[in-house]
DNA sequence: GTTCTAGAAC
DNA sequence: GTTCTAGAAC
């Protein structure tokens, strides 16, 4: 069966002719790989080399580094290489498949036939290269084959070509025989053998839900019992006939036994590893169409993969891109090589996301989409292909989970039964994710911002990561969904069994449904938002809040989706460790995200229910003195670097952010994210309430002065210093770079403002 | 909370 | 013609 998953057109065919290849044959002793080479190098008019490690050492057994050292010469010469050895398991592949680039592509040529038949033909032979014949190649081959890892386009080859039989080999020696220097052969998987009953195999296994039958059960256990008695052994770290035999012992007899159950693990069908765990496949986020620099996206993916391998348990990374010459996959494959990462645990694979386990034979239960922000089908890329291979169904499913996503945010979305890519790939999940953009024709265009980028784009892959996990934690805590989720929770038209939690809270906010009051519905889907949250309190939470105001109706529909982050932070603050600078168990303390000042931060209360200043009671007391005081800490260790900054600490009278929080803001105002006057007059009218103030009023009212006024918010615009007035921003903040007039009296009073020590006398 | 953009203000 | 804002959309 021939197999392209790249698809034979090729828009950039025309730079990837004449590209030297380099072929590494896989193969058991025996199994004729020097033939192969022999035959197409007698009749070829590419030029090859082949360089085979049995001879490499003036015609004597050599290392694997002179076969690398000797294969990169060749290439350099514009020859193409054949790799003669036996290069059975994927680690002794790995150097070899590195060679590749740009400039070279690498292809495998699979010679798996019958175990008896190698043997037999090593056995009989003399003079081989190897020094492999008579009575002990029989336990060679075998042993040799336990370890035997049939190779996947996941490893870095473009074209991989299975031969089962001599006809295979046939036709295999045929199109490399024929293969002229110009030539160059569609990429894929050719001649893998059983894929059917693989891809049935595939998705029982990740599931484990659906019955398997018996037979194939039991095949299975008997690959993993294999693998599990072959694990216990150690490897040896090359292949070579040679250093095969010397490793040898006299077991010889349990090992034909054993080469026999192998001949079973063929049988099965290649790329089956009982080693498969929960695997996530996500493509590069950001770095096609948002144009994100990709020397900074694979730092960041490196590092995120770094940090979420430890926590995915089983669960398994893979970065996937379409195309071969990917830059991106060569920079994270040089960078994960430079780190201590388990290659089992993360690696990259070149295919359609789409198609990874019926055309790639890998399984993935939960894939990434690099969405856009309206979490729409359409455009290009990963985006459109992933809606139009899961069908409409999925559309529906996003739409229950999220309208819409902002970046460095992702959405789980649970995809339906009757979408082929749960039928016929086994993906459970979606994982939307929304990454930075930089890319000037498209929505939150960054206009080069590498600082927020790259913390958004950290942010993206943190919320992917954690989307996985929960998926993961959900599956293996609860297969199945408990009465009491339901009751929480009614299921819809078109929910399937395995619902999973939303990553990053990014809630319908329908605007018919706010107009309408109509606050079941609202409650329901902010309710499923937040799936991996403690549900009833946080439904608690917000029905105490909405009973406190029930008249106010403009409070009732005051929390957006993008209102909560803050509130997720404080009830998750290890979620976002990259974010927060501070957790105590009452507090988190974070930098604003869009700073309206040089210093600009934010000291949250982690007190759930408490979601602005109208929720503060005497009962809080305590802790609005300790957020005051950790804020008092945080300014003086500002202005203990820089002695010229001038702070205040307060609350605004309406928050936009759900969660009680207390800004701590440099009085410069210099920064580009304050841009209106709404920014302006939330931090310089009595809409800023001073935490000395508010402490003040709970002690002695029990409750704090609010000034919610609109008209407060769009006041003209005054110098926070002189009173003076100004048309408009841009004129405001060209005056208040260069005021040093003092403050206004009643912030000297009272210790408003923070100050550097040697500065108070001169102020007051 | 931010982003986007029509149209006001200059 | 350009700058800036207010309001809508998310």
């Amino acid at each position: 069966m021939d197999v392209d998953i790249k698809g034979t057109s090729n828009a950039e065919g025309e730079e990837e002719k004449g590209k030297p290849i380099v072929v590494i044959l896989v193969g058991a002793p025996g199994s004729g790989k020097s033939t192969f080479c022999d035959h197409v190098m007698r009749s070829s008019t590419r030029p090859w080399v082949r360089v085979c490690q049995d001879t490499i050492n003036n015609g004597k057994s050599g290392t694997k580094a002179q076969c690398l050292k000797s294969a990169a010469i060749a290439l350099k010469d514009g020859k193409s290489v054949f790799i003669d050895r036996c290069n059975l398991d994927r680690e002794q592949r790995v150097d070899f498949v590195k060679l590749g680039g740009p400039q070279v592509d690498i292809h495998a040529v699979v010679i798996d036939l019958p175990a008896q038949l190698c043997i037999s033909r090593s056995v009989k032979r003399t003079g081989h290269e190897g020094n492999l014949q008579g009575g002990r190649a029989a336990a060679v081959v075998n042993k040799m084959l336990q370890k035997k890892e049939l190779p996947k386009l996941n490893e870095g080859f473009s074209r991989i070509t299975f031969c089962h039989n001599e006809t295979d080999v046939q036709a295999a020696l045929n199109t490399y025989t024929l293969l002229a220097p110009l030539d160059i052969l569609p990429n894929g998987c050719f001649g893998q053998k059983n894929p059917d009953s693989k891809v049935q195999l595939g998705i029982m296994k990740f599931l484990k839900k659906m019955e398997a039958p018996s037979n194939t059960e039991s095949n299975l256990n008997s690959i993993r019992d294999n693998e599990s008695q072959i694990s216990e052994e150690k490897n040896p770290s090359s292949c070579t006939g040679k250093e095969m035999i010397s490793s040898l012992s006299c077991a010889a007899d349990k090992e034909v036994k054993e080469g026999n159950d192998q001949l079973a693990l063929g049988s099965v069908g290649p790329g089956v590893s009982a080693d498969d765990g929960p695997t996530l496949a996500f493509p590069s986020i950001s770095t096609a169409d948002f144009q994100f620099n990709h020397e900074k996206a694979s730092d960041i993916i490196v590092e995120k993969v770094e940090e979420f391998v430890k926590k995915v348990g089983n669960g398994r990374l893979v970065l996937v891109d379409l195309n071969h010459g990917s830059k991106i996959l060569s920079l994270v494959r040089a960078k994960v090589a430079q780190r201590n990462i388990d290659s089992k645990k993360f690696f990259t694979f070149v295919g359609d996301i789409t198609q990874l386990y019926s055309k790639g034979g890998l399984r993935c239960n939960v894939i990434a989409n690099a969405a856009n922000w309206r979490l729409k089908a359409g455009g290009g890329g990963v985006n459109a292909a992933i809606f139009s291979a899961a069908g409409p169904s999925l559309e529906i499913a996003t739409k229950e989970q999220a309208s819409s996503l902002h970046p460095g945010n992702a959405v789980v979305v649970p995809v339906p039964s009757s979408s082929s890519l749960y039928g016929r790939e086994g993906v459970s999940h979606v994982i939307h994710v929304l990454g930075p953009n930089m890319n000037p024709q498209r929505p939150n265009f960054l206009n080069d911002d590498y600082n927020r980028g790259c913390k958004i784009l950290r942010d993206a892959y943190t919320s992917l990561f954690e989307g996985f996990v929960s998926i993961i934690r959900t599956q293996s805590n609860f297969p199945t969904r408990s009465s009491e989720n339901l009751k929480h929770e009614p299921l819809k038209s078109g929910d399937t069994s395995h619902d999973a939690p939303t990553v990053f809270f990014s809630s319908n906010t329908d605007q018919k449904i706010k107009r309408n009051n109509n606050y079941e519905s609202e409650r329901s889907k902010k309710c499923k938002g937040f799936q991996d949250e403690a549900r009833a309190a946080t439904t608690d939470s917000r029905a105490r809040h909405i009973n406190k105001h029930e008249n106010d109706v403009s409070r009732t529909m005051a929390w957006g989706s993008w209102a909560q982050s803050l509130h997720h932070i404080a009830m998750h603050p290890a979620r976002h460790k990259n974010d927060v600078l501070e957790i105590s168990d009452d507090i988190v303390v974070l930098n604003d995200l869009y700073p309206k000042a040089q210093k600009h931060l934010l000291v949250v209360a982690r007190c759930d229910g408490l979601d602005s200043l109208a929720d503060v009671g005497k009962d809080h007391l305590q802790l609005l003195m300790s957020m005051h005081a950790k804020g008092l800490e945080w300014a003086e260790k500002f202005l203990h670097e820089d002695p010229s900054l001038i702070f205040r600490l307060g609350y605004h009278s309406a928050p936009s952010m759900r969660q009680l929080h207390l800004h701590v803001i440099s009085q410069d105002f210099n920064s580009n994210h304050l841009k209106n006057k709404k920014h302006w007059n939330s931090f310089t009218t009595a809409f800023f309430r001073d935490s000395v103030d508010v402490i003040e009023d709970i002690r002695t009212a029990g409750k704090a002065t609010l000034k919610e006024d609109d008209s407060l918010l769009a006041m003209e615009l005054r110098c926070h210093r002189c009173r003076s007035a100004h048309p408009n921003i841009p004129r405001l903040k060209s005056h208040i770079s260069n005021c040093r007039a003092p403050f206004p009296v009643t912030l000297l009073e009272s210790s408003r403002l923070v100050l550097a020590p040697t500065k108070i006398a001169s102020h007051s």
